[in-house]
DNA sequence: TCATTTATTCGTAAACTTACGAATAACAGA
DNA sequence: TCTGTTATTCGTAAGTTTACGAATAAATGA
């Protein structure tokens, strides 16, 4: 079946939804501090990264909303960390992507 | 050293760079044409795809300044194909990515 | 109650993305 | 040379992204 037809697979979309969340090295950076639990509030991600607060806000909100993070609020505070579960299913997915086999590496 | 002083590291522009590649389901679907090699002309992927011809160049030329695929002109066809090198570093670098510990999984 | 701290939302501007059809280019073959 | 085929580039429109500062919200502590 063509994709002409169906438009785009669960799975196709799935990975170009979690691609577009790491397509911004704010959001790279972001997740690595998260990752490594070096920040854990927004004012912990705030002073590393070289963004307004409010830039901080989007960012925090695109990832939130790819289910990569999740957010936990405390006024006046917000705790962030990785959501495991969608982590994992991202990881998943950008590795089968990755890992399948090319055929024919060279143009010829 | 703090990503506030030198913006973002090389690693982390490259991997922002390929997920940014990857982060339109045209672009996925055009990627695993050209992979398992069902297709090799702009016009074999023409015909799997829902979009016109100028659009499909467009999404071909993002992909090629990724680096991620490669052109072989031949007037009045044009081949492509998966270029290997920058296909492994992608994959290097999004696995190194998805593959980092993962802290404290939850917000606690 | 009022001020402080922290983070989000709002308003806005500039740049980028995605899409299309029309025009163009580049060669093959009649 | 003229025509047909294939793909790219151009021009354009609509929508999205990224950025900032100002305004707002939500609790704590004075």
């Amino acid at each position: 079946m063509k994709a002409k037809n169906n438009k785009f697979t669960e799975t196709q979309q799935l990975i170009s939804k979690f691609a577009n969340a790491l397509a911004n090295p704010v959001r790279i950076s972001i997740l690595e501090l998260l990752a490594d639990r070096s920040c854990c509030y927004h004012g912990d991600l705030s002073a590393e990264l070289p963004i307004a607060n409010s830039t901080l806000s989007q960012h925090l909100k695109v990832l939130k909303d790819a289910g990569l993070i999740q957010g936990e609020i405390n006024p006046p505070k917000t705790k962030y960390c990785i959501n495991p579960e969608n982590w994992g299913l991202a990881r998943g997915l950008l590795t089968g992507f990755f890992d399948k086999k090319i055929y024919s590496y060279k143009c010829d």
